[in-house]
DNA sequence: CTGAAAGCGCTTACAG
DNA sequence: CTGAAAGCGCTTACAG
């Protein structure tokens, strides 16, 4: 592993000059320049990041914070997030946290102390807040309650309205008995969803039917068990997402209830995962390259605008098989 | 963010002592300690982990390579990876460079450049082998084949005999013509899996049918058309990899094909995945956890053994849904 | 255009 | 036990 002033020697110049032309950061003699090209590529000197990332105070890396990485929903937004973080010359390095808020703490600070140029979190437990204040690069939140101050940026998805969507689907495709599997009530995400189910039911003077759930396949199966006991007349069934829909689905099949014939199911992200089971999952779309373009672009652009609102993506539904029982298949 | 300096300054001591009593790397004056110790509460300090590991040259920290997050047999691997690394006081850096050599090279490249301690192999190119030798960091290779000098182990499973495993059950349970997904006979994985289909067709005398894909749920989709078009006798099919075979099943039942009634379908890799979809998939498990965790004991423990041999881990059948129509469901 | 010097924030011989 | 010094491998004012 070469340095740079083995480098220099071979070129028979001063280190500062190899960085010149290695960084193109000054003009340099073309003799010398191509002099210290050649020892270059004689070497194979590759510059040390960890000494450039010393003394520039930046690492080019943005950390993302994420509650799992078995959730695709988080593997597709890393996978966004990577993309175009490389298209403005940076890394990303993933963190998986689970939800713990400790963990939370430690990875955000160690970010900060691999000098990270900012942090994509999304992954968060009430006490998150607390260590904010105390960090020194920019955070931009995904999905989170906007914690303005400390925060670069809140960006989230109408989850409210795709709460509503997705009730009003159900109801015109003529459910009687929804009942709703609401994620753990911390996350604003799951909050807001069931707000919106529990919304149409006021309007539409019926009677608010609910099971509460992780947001994993685990607790899905288990929780489902439960839903069915507790509510043997279901014929509609709103999932806090994509995930426990599909576990969902997989408990009614066993209990030999045919969806969406008897009943009818919806999930929540819009996870590839939808379209690749069978039967097709009706879901509610979230914007995630969208969201994720916009968090990397608000950690990277130059003007660092500092949105005081937290910044709201539209949510769609998708229609495909597990809804619409009148409908021809 | 305070510097080592500040805290000295308060405690009134020097860096030095600053740094003994974070690392308990000498004895220091109990009084003084102290002080250390109270100046780093009241700073905040954390100690600039680039500057660290510029003196160490080591960065704590292993780098995994993998072809595709979205993949769940690999987020698979990096979850126990991350879970065995952390016990040791490491760090992972999660790399997905798609099947692209060059990028594969950058990656190690980049590892290297950053102090990272090892990396950890999965993803594969034939040029791959060509970077390795420049390379001066050990790297343990997994599911790849045996790139025996420039590698300090090499780990994969015994796919010949998972193939071999999941042809002989295709033939227990009735099959009469089985056809064989082939993924890219460049993966060392895919063409020891196809050879042990191979193999059992020979004994068996039964002509070979296969039919090439990429490892992906679009490929897989695509290939299953053209081998219902290619073999429509087909009542067994052999998938290389569990992702192929959802997108072959869900090919098939929309071509109301009845899975395992009329076509039998064994997958290869045993992802979590195998488990959420409906019917269940019969597969061939790895013991992906014992692989992850030798690589990282291989990579950080202390007495540098280096294995000639490539280390072969068993495979072993998952009857489940997809296969048995005689058994009773 | 270019080299010597200082410094990024730590850590560890070295001398006391 | 402890501080001053040197150094990890770069980069960028600074002076020429």
């Amino acid at each position: 592993m070469s340095s740079i002033r083995e480098v220099a020697q071979i070129a028979g110049v001063s280190p500062a000059t190899v960085s010149r032309v290695m960084n193109g950061t000054a003009k340099v003699d073309p003799v010398k320049r191509e002099k210290v090209l050649k020892a270059i590529e004689k070497t194979g000197f590759v510059p040390n990041e960890v000494a450039r990332s010393l003394f520039r105070k930046s690492a080019k890396l943005i950390g993302l914070i994420i509650p799992s990485i078995q959730n695709p929903y988080f593997t597709q937004l890393a996978s966004t997030i990577e993309e175009a973080a490389k298209e403005k010359g940076y890394r990303v390095f993933l963190c998986d946290v689970g939800i713990d808020g400790e963990s939370i703490a430690d990875t955000l600070q160690m970010l900060e102390s691999k000098n990270a140029d900012g942090v994509v979190l999304a992954a968060y437990t009430p006490d998150t807040e607390a260590y904010l204040p105390k960090l020194n690069i920019p955070v931009v939140a995904i999905d989170c309650r906007n914690s303005t101050e400390h925060v670069r940026a809140s960006l989230y998805c109408d989850y409210y309205r795709g709460g509503r969507m997705a009730m009003e689907h159900l109801i015109e495709t003529g459910c009687k008995n929804v009942v709703c599997i609401k994620g753990d009530q911390n996350l604003f995400s799951a909050r807001m969803r069931y707000e919106g189910y529990r919304d149409v039911c006021t309007e539409h003077h019926i009677r608010e039917q609910t099971v509460d759930c992780d947001y994993d396949f685990i607790a899905g199966l288990a929780m489902t068990e439960k839903l069915l006991k507790q509510f043997p007349e279901v014929d509609g069934i709103l999932a806090c997402n994509d995930i426990v829909a599909i576990s969902t689905y997989k408990f009614l099949r066993k209990k030999h209830i045919c969806v969406p014939e008897q009943v009818q199911l919806v999930g929540f992200d819009d996870i590839h995962l939808t379209r690749l089971v069978s039967p097709e999952l009706t879901t509610i779309h979230q914007p995630i390259t969208e969201m994720a373009n916009r968090a990397v672009e608000l950690l990277t652009d130059e003007n660092r605008e500092h949105p005081d609102m937290p910044e709201v993506f539209p949510v769609s539904l998708i229609k495909r098989e597990t809804t619409g029982k009148d409908e021809i298949r």
